[in-house]
DNA sequence: CAGAATCCATTCGGATACTG
DNA sequence: CAGTATCCGAATGGATTCTG
């Protein structure tokens, strides 16, 4: 997304400190930066194959419309399966790809440690 | 940010599947869903204490206002540390706190996953 | 049930210019 | 060097309404 190529960055003062590129790192990181992005596919990864108001109740009052949002775009990025029933009344299972399970183990360790941080804390201490 | 109370969202039907509540997750992961934020975590994390320049640089074309908005934020909410050096020419460095080396743990194997699957795809492949 | 569509307030992030 | 200040377009996310 209009980054500058980096045709001229290397700076002639690198150390042999092992730096690595971020700059690349569009995609992935662009679909996980939405809201609750990385939420959805842990919790679809928690809760096996798991329907939209399932998903929905996981937490809680996101609008139809973001979620719905978000799940298109999970699904089109290939990490979520989306699987829909011809049933009365429809029924649609969301489940991890491969890829959506990779990116799940990765992820999970940050969200449990994001809830201790949430459960430590006391509320009311951040000026804001 | 507004999400409503869980004082009663213990749905009764809970089965005994291990069901993580996944609602609080408001304050880490609202932060960590900012452009930039977990790379700049990880950018950090690798380049030891960065200076603002550094931090700049590792990315494509970050403007300064975004860049120095989410080193704020970070900074307030305890990840990085600043350390300010009263000097000719001004010298400022950021590095991980324990908190944020913490995350940078967990968040290292998602940007590194990231890269990977930036590096095998192929461009122009998706409709959009 | 599982969304799609529409509308809208808010926020975000980039560009630009300026400062200690 | 390391930002801050300001402005503004774009994108986001929520509420609401409607549908197969």
């Amino acid at each position: 997304m209009g980054e500058t190529p980096d045709t001229s960055t290397d700076a002639p003062n690198s150390q042999n400190r092992e730096i690595v590129c971020y700059c690349p790192l569009g995609g992935v990181m662009d679909i996980l930066s939405r809201r609750y992005a990385m939420q959805v596919i842990c919790v679809v990864g928690a809760i096996g194959p798991a329907r939209y108001s399932e998903i929905e109740d996981a937490f809680g009052g996101v609008s139809s419309s973001t979620l719905s949002t978000r799940l298109d775009e999970l699904v089109e990025a290939g990490y979520l399966s989306r699987e829909q029933y011809a049933e009365i009344p429809p029924r649609v299972e969301y489940d991890l790809t491969a890829s959506g399970e990779q990116l799940c183990q990765r992820l999970d360790p940050i969200l449990e440690w994001a809830e201790e941080q949430e459960a430590g804390r006391v509320p009311g201490e951040d000026g804001t």
